[in-house]
RNA sequence: GGCGGCAUGGCCAAACGGUAAGGCAUAGGUUUGCAAAACCUUGAUUCUCGGUUCGAUUCCGAGUGCCGCCUCCA
């Protein structure tokens, strides 16, 4: 079955294709460096982790670009508040933020290219948007001019002359220099809260609108045009559209052939709000003791477009869905006869998984087929039937599926210590002797050590609690 | 005021016109020294009301509820 993706552009379904045979260049907004990201924003740095692992397991080469916005009015404030630098202060998120990416299992994308670290690519593309007359200066600051984009709000659909400007009530005093205020601001003037927070360019003295990193930025490493462009559904306006509009202006070329747009992460069925205490920083679930393993197979078990309601039962039951996955590799490696080889469950199993994802991304129907498996195939077990040659291939497709979502670990990690080891043997030889009372002595010894210990009929079998 | 999304068994969650996947939890059973794991069995007519259709969770309309965007929130 041919990928397909849901483009938020048509509204519609559609083949991908990309613009260049075998290989994807996709561009997905990244995280502003000013906090501990959240775990609605790891919904959406995932989606994307799962996106680009699809791709590359159905044989695409992949360039992904992944912005870091290092400056913007909360970070200007906080410098201000604090006292802190803008490098310092966003060099300690960014290395949270790869640090949290690297826990949940994310893949690094090819480019993590920062604000900051673009300014003259940034200047050279407001000049020449300047120069193709869509720009106009205004008190220091360069402003798009919105009425010189005809395509204006083809992405979200949004009728220009319908918007109702500060709906939003968050309309800062300095947009009012704009001629309409709907023309958002590609460079912005200094001013004195500002304080150390300037570049002295071309423009003027100041710093980059918030939109235009991501045209110049995207641009430099994937080219003019490029094939997929994600983000959460609340950049789709302005933030999208926008990016849109200068790019396009600019180059005069098609921006992005697919735009992807995940859904909002809920926490107990409402937006996740301080103020409402259900907010949580990957840190805060870490802190409760939770796995995370567990905490991405939440986050990426419901459908990228769909609202996702994060509640710490269905963490509780991704927890359990991972201790069986990994149970069941536990399984498979103890085996050593001869049986069937599987072939046909696995093939079956992996042919479900791939179409599943194929279309848009469908990750329910994905573990669904890999849950069919496992119950197949400890059936199988169960009867004896399956060999070390079946064992291998299931091992090895789990490893495969592994590599697309991240969820199916081994649990090799779990190699229990020596003292562990020798204590499981006590037990075996209490048991041996039907000294039961020891050996459920020894078992509950274990237990408070965090081991588990589970007799099969090919000896004990240890695991992590 | 404009635009848009969601509503499926206790919880999470698929299905894009053909007669409701999967996971977790619960209950009963097989197995086990006892457990654990595993396996088997167990449960929904899909928010409400209309409409289209031979047939609707799926399409259309109205309503109810929750939520999002409308200039810098993933």
């Amino acid at each position: 079955m041919a990928i397909h993706f849901y483009n938020t552009l048509t509204r519609a379904r559609e083949l991908f294709e990309p613009l260049e045979p075998g290989k994807i260049r996709m561009y997905t907004c990244g995280p502003t460096v000013y906090n501990f990201p959240h775990i609605g924003n790891f919904r959406a740095f995932l989606f994307e982790d799962l996106l680009r692992r699809h791709l590359k397991y159905r044989g695409y080469t992949v360039t992904q670009v992944m912005n870091l916005t290092d400056i913007d009015d909360k970070i200007i404030r906080m410098c201000r508040e604090t006292g802190e630098s803008l490098q310092s202060l966003t060099g300690r998120y960014k290395a949270a933020f790869f640090e949290d990416l690297d826990t949940l299992g994310g893949e690094r994308a090819e480019h993590y290219p920062a604000a900051t670290d673009h300014i003259p690519e940034i200047v050279t593309l407001i000049k020449t948007l300047r120069q193709k007359g869509h720009t106009y200066d205004a008190d220091g600051s360069v402003y798009f001019r919105l009425n010189t984009f005809p395509g204006y709000g083809k992405l979200s659909h949004f009728d220009i002359d319908q918007l109702k400007t500060g709906a939003s009530g968050r309309v800062a005093d300095d947009e009012y220099a704009t001629e309409d205020a709907r023309d958002f601001a590609l460079w912005k003037a200094y001013v004195e809260d500002d304080g150390e927070i300037f570049w002295e360019t071309e423009l003027g003295k100041g710093r980059p609108g918030w939109h235009i990193e991501c045209s110049s930025m995207s641009m430099k490493y994937l080219g003019e045009s490029f094939d997929i462009h994600c983000g959460g559904i609340d950049n789709m306006f302005p933030h999208h559209e926008n990016e849109i509009a200068q790019s396009e202006a600019a180059t005069g070329r098609p921006f992005v052939k697919y735009w992807l747009h995940s859904a909002h992460l809920f926490v107990d069925g409402r937006k996740m709000a301080k103020s409402l205490g259900n907010f949580y920083t990957l840190r805060d679930l870490l802190e409760k003791g939770h796995d995370p393993v567990a905490i991405r197979w939440v986050l990426i078990a419901t459908h990228y477009r769909q609202p996702n309601n994060f509640t710490f039962d269905a963490l509780e039951a991704a927890t359990q869905s991972v201790r069986r996955i990994k149970d069941f590799r536990l399984r498979l490696k103890a085996i050593t006869g001869t049986g069937s080889g599987l072939d046909q469950e696995i093939a079956a199993c992996e042919k479900t998984f791939g179409d599943s994802l194929d279309d848009d991304l469908n990750i329910s129907g994905a573990l669904a087929a890999v849950f069919d498996f496992v119950r197949d195939v400890n059936r199988l077990v169960d009867r004896n039937e399956v060999g070390i040659d079946g064992a291998r291939g299931a091992t090895a497709l789990l490893d495969r599926l592994h590599a697309v979502t991240g969820v199916f670990p081994s649990g090799e990690t779990d190699q229990a210590p020596q003292a562990i080891l020798d204590l499981v043997l006590e037990r075996q030889r209490a048991r041996r002797e039907k000294n039961f009372s020891r050996a459920d002595e020894i078992r509950d010894i274990l237990a408070q050590d965090g081991w588990v210990v589970e007799d099969t009929p090919d000896g004990p079998r240890v695991k992590r609690n």
